[in-house]
DNA sequence: GCCGTTTTCGGCCCGACTGTTTTCAGTCG
């Protein structure tokens, strides 16, 4: 079982504590959470028994934590869920609600689940209870009512790691022979709103049996073919069983999207193939009965790969992560990076890469510790004096772009640096014009440089910025740029979408992790996953050129071009 | 339940904000 859901259970056995009153074990249940998050290696820590050296985790919560770990529930959890009634639990986790009013609801109410919550707000008898009134009534319906409607939703890394530990659980059980995650996350949708994952079984009911056992499971409703069950957060699962010789349509249902498998049951229809009754055990053996070739997950998304498909396009050249050669967007302790230049250097080697751009901020980055250009140049030397590294280091600069469209690196410098990336990191809510005219003017600077997570959003926490898009990709078109799809999972800029656009104008691209720790290097899979679902080739993808053609191509300045100031 | 001692039991963050009140309880970061 992951760290994250080990401890969204011990946050839950935090609730259940401070229902009891007992505030302060509470809190050391949700300190305890939040130290088992962030502890690194705690499978190795569980294995030696030293888990206690954990802050805040003392023998009782080590006893729990263990139980969690290796069968999935622990006794302190299941009597606290059999004292409680799940509803309570579910309305403290609702926003603007806590733990003190779901009991009082709870105590005054005795509802048997969130829509009977939902009908006594309708019917004004929430607001007979002190201490609540019109306005909580209203804030309750919307946020049960948003939850039915959308669920919860998360962004891919913590979706993803949600789906592997529930499909890690599953495994362990002997009836299920084959367990894949499936859905959004194995479509690498930024926000994930359900998890999906696909059993084959001859033994759905033992299966399903597990399922309701697990400790992060509140409720179950069994259907014919698909079990869907709530996540004590709110999450929906849907898991969905097959025998084997249905495993590859059970598998693409599960995986959708909803609308590609929808256009797979007309093309089957048309064709006089029943895909439910087909003996296929994997999915390649249905996309063959209805003559496609498989489609990777990421490109299933109802909009034209059945057509490019009929058209002769297979995908097998779409980008992969062991066609990158070049950790891209790097920073390392000279600006806000946690590691030395040797360390990035030498962890990006070991992921496979031949070369590493070392990009850290330009001085109007004050805030993240930017590089005037005397600091640049010491980087440069220090980078100069590391013999005998397993790759080949790039000198470069993530610069801030200005408010009037300017790059902030001094021109005389420019000759020095092997790459430049330009991004935005101030005034993100300039207006739809400024913004626009502020691009278009850096992308038309006379040097190349790679438009840096360009739109700036962070995925469910910040709006992109406001820009007419299409006329800064008709400039970078015309002009000496790229752009790069960043896969810091909570980024993921520019987006598949309009990656899609800039791609059909010829722009070429970068995978970057925007890595500011040596773990950070590994997030170039997400970098990857989006252009792959921006169809985007290997060849249109700069860093996945061998070193010497890459330096080439994004030198900001040709040889023998004198630097304009 | 954890921690840190005044070493074996007492203390555990707090202020802004909101909605409900008429002086405060509860949530959130």
């Amino acid at each position: 079982m992951e760290p994250t859901t080990i401890a969204a259970q011990l946050r839950e056995i935090a609730v259940y504590f401070d229902l009891d009153g007992d505030r302060h074990r509470a809190i050391a249940y949700d300190r305890a959470a939040k130290s088992i998050e962030a502890a690194k290696g705690l499978h190795r820590l569980l294995d030696e028994g030293k888990l206690e050296e954990l802050p805040y985790v003392g023998s009782s919560i080590a006893r729990v934590v263990g139980d969690l770990a290796r069968r999935g529930s622990s006794t302190v959890l299941e009597k606290l869920r059999a004292k409680w009634p799940a509803v309570i639990v579910e309305l403290a986790q609702l926003p603007s609600i806590g733990v003190q009013k779901a009991r009082k609801i709870h105590e005054a109410l005795a509802p048997a689940d969130l829509d009977a919550v939902a009908a006594a707000c309708k019917a004004h008898a929430v607001r007979t209870i002190p201490g609540f009134g019109e306005l909580s009534e209203k804030k309750i319906l919307k946020a049960i009512e948003e939850r039915r409607t959308r669920g919860t939703r998360e962004i891919h890394i913590d979706a993803e790691q949600h789906a592997n530990s529930l499909a890690g659980y599953l495994r362990a059980s002997d009836a299920a022979t084959r367990v894949e995650v499936a859905g959004q996350v194995r479509r690498w949708c930024e926000i994930v709103e359900h998890i999906a994952i696909a059993v084959e079984t001859e033994h759905r009911d033992v299966v399903t049996d597990r399922l309701a056992n697990y400790g992060l499971i509140t409720s179950v409703e069994r259907d014919d073919t698909v079990v869907s069950a709530r996540l004590s957060d709110g999450m929906r699962c849907e898991v969905h069983f097959a025998p084997r010789a249905r495993f590859g349509w059970a598998l693409i249902c599960a995986t959708g999207s909803p609308e590609h498998v929808e256009q797979l049951k007309s093309r089957a229809q048309a064709r006089g193939v029943d895909v439910t009754t087909l003996v296929a055990p994997e999915e390649a053996d249905v996309y063959k009965a209805l003559g496609l070739p498989w489609l990777p997950p990421e490109v299933r998304d109802a909009t034209d790969e059945l057509a490019a498909a009929d058209a002769g396009d297979d995908f097998t050249d779409l980008i992969e992560l062991a066609d990158v050669t070049t950790a891209f967007h790097c920073h390392t302790t000279y600006s806000d990076g946690k590691d030395s230049i040797e360390a990035m250097a030498r962890a990006a080697a070991a992921l496979g890469m031949k070369a590493i751009t070392i990009t850290d901020h330009s001085a109007a980055a004050s805030y993240a510790g930017g590089l005037d250009a005397q600091k640049l140049r010491d980087q440069h030397a220090e980078m100069a004096g590391l013999h005998d590294l397993p790759v080949r280091l790039f000198r470069g600069t993530e610069a801030d772009i200005l408010a009037d469209g300017s790059i902030d690196v001094p021109m005389e410098i420019v000759p020095e640096l092997d790459v430049v990336i330009a991004s935005v990191h101030q005034r993100y809510k300039a207006n739809e014009d400024e913004m626009t005219k502020r691009l278009v003017t850096t992308m038309r600077q006379p040097f190349f440089k790679i438009w840096g997570h360009a739109l700036g959003r962070l995925v469910l926490r910040r709006d992109p910025i406001a820009v007419r898009l299409d006329e800064v990709l008709d400039a970078i078109a015309e002009s000496p740029a790229a752009i790069e799809i960043n896969g810091d999972p909570y980024r993921l800029d520019l987006d598949p979408i309009n990656a899609r656009k800039a791609a059909a104008r010829g722009i070429p691209f970068v995978l970057s992790s925007d890595a500011h720790s040596v773990k950070g290097i590994e997030a170039v899979r997400w970098a990857v996953a989006m252009a792959r679902r921006a169809r985007i080739r290997k060849r249109q993808v700069l860093n996945a050129l061998p070193p010497e053609l890459l330096a080439e191509r994004i030198r900001p300045l040709a040889p023998g071009t004198a630097a304009r100031s």
